[in-house]
DNA sequence: CGTATCATTGAGCTTAGTCAAAAAGTGTGG
DNA sequence: CCACACTTTTTGACTAAGCTCAATGATACG
């Protein structure tokens, strides 16, 4: 519920870099990379909405602002991620940088949406990326339809681990702070503290350092069967 | 926390209908417009995504169907809104009507690719509808990231108000029942009540029939200052 | 007019938020 | 390399918001 500072500087690199060429490769001839220091933001709530953007490597996160000061994260974006969508002219979110150096390319709109007009690949790969988009807001909003706090934190770690390590691999290593995890879950900082705890006394997880977990009990975790909070005993460690 | 039962007869009407030119006056040509009773399916979870959709009156809500019975209801579907996206080949997601009598037009999605693909306006209005989808999902997610039960159905309402009678009218006709209501909040039915009673008590809203409720405080709803349930007295009905 | 669904209300209990403080990292500069 | 400051994370105690169970009223529908 605490709001994070940010700091305001620019890092552009005007040259074609080693895109990994994922997708839209149509759009590589007008992509403007740049690199962002960590708390940097990179499109802000009611700016107009110029660019389209897909992170390259690092992650950020993208929150919308409440008059009352709480930040409610609405995505997390990693590489591959597109984002910068926007209905009316402007962003009805901000995106800020929470990996040092992440790097981001960026695509204007304007001359990005004429290219799609006469190039039907590229806008098929635009509504693909689009569709992603939407793919990672309903699930966020799954895991935020889930009852205990408990059941939240398990589905966020589950979902972390498909993301990242794109495989099965349950090592999940946490690029954003129990802050920003609380403000994604609409949680308090102190219950995904709590919930992380003790997942790992019941043997679910295992953490490796603050920022590492390694997922022991993947059915566990997707346990619809009603997951609570403190059962009492079964404190093993 | 309860699901409900579900129905699944058929009545297509395959006329190209009064349907008001609003968007995609290009897809009408490859429209099948249909109308369903209350409690059918349009489209379910694990089927093909053969079809795009555009509710033309009445109203439908898609839900994600949970293992435990969880029902979340991830959107509300009013005239002019778009359903039926698919980042996979088939929905991850079940779409339900509620208003009796309700009128969806169906798009066959290879075709309309196709279509898309030849016709860059079609495209852009395909654009325009999809990032309208997200709106809505993100709009829905920051009011899910609201603290108390009385601070979410506050905004529920204000959202109703201005998507159903667009503009600012203050008589708002809720077209779904409080359980769907909760399910879409992810609270208990009881919760639901108490809160709209609460929010009657403060006169913030008059409840005109159960599914009618007159905005009477709209600041009060848009209320960014913290507001809690019961504050033990203010009882003035 | 009866039945089923929907809505409201009450009582008790549990979860998670709040306040407060300690502990564990992290980074900086002497 | 260590001391210091700062941030992040964890833990505790307390409180209250909301869920559950249960029952009653109201509506809609056949």
């Amino acid at each position: 519920m605490r709001a994070k500072a940010v700091s305001t500087v620019t890092n552009i690199h005007h040259r074609a870099l080693p895109v990994r060429s994922n997708q839209l490769g149509a759009l590589d001839s007008l992509a403007v990379t740049m690199s962002r220091h960590r708390g940097e933001e990179i499109c802000c709530q009611s700016c107009p909405a110029l660019f389209l953007y897909c992170v390259k490597s690092g992650a950020a996160i993208r929150y919308v602002a409440r008059a009352d000061g709480h930040r409610q994260i609405v995505d997390l974006l990693f590489p591959g991620d597109f984002f910068g969508f926007a209905a009316g002219g402007e962003y009805d979110y901000t995106v800020e940088v929470v990996v040092e150096g992440t790097v981001v390319a960026c695509y204007p709109r304007q001359r990005m949406e004429l290219l799609a007009d006469a190039d039907p690949r590229l806008a098929r790969e635009l509504r693909e990326a689009t569709l992603k988009a939407i793919s990672r807001l309903q699930a966020q909003l799954v895991i935020m339809g889930r009852i205990t706090a408990l059941e939240k934190v398990g589905s966020f770690l589950l979902e972390m681990a498909e993301r990242m390590s794109d495989g099965s691999s349950e090592l999940v290593v946490l690029p954003i702070s129990r802050y920003d995890v609380a403000d994604y879950l609409a949680l308090s900082v102190e219950t995904v503290s709590r919930a992380l705890t003790d997942l790992k006394h019941r043997g679910v997880i295992k953490l490796c350092g603050t920022r590492c977990v390694k997922i022991v009990d993947q059915d566990a975790l997707r346990g619809e069967p009603r997951i609570r909070l403190l059962p009492v005993d079964s404190l093993t460690s």
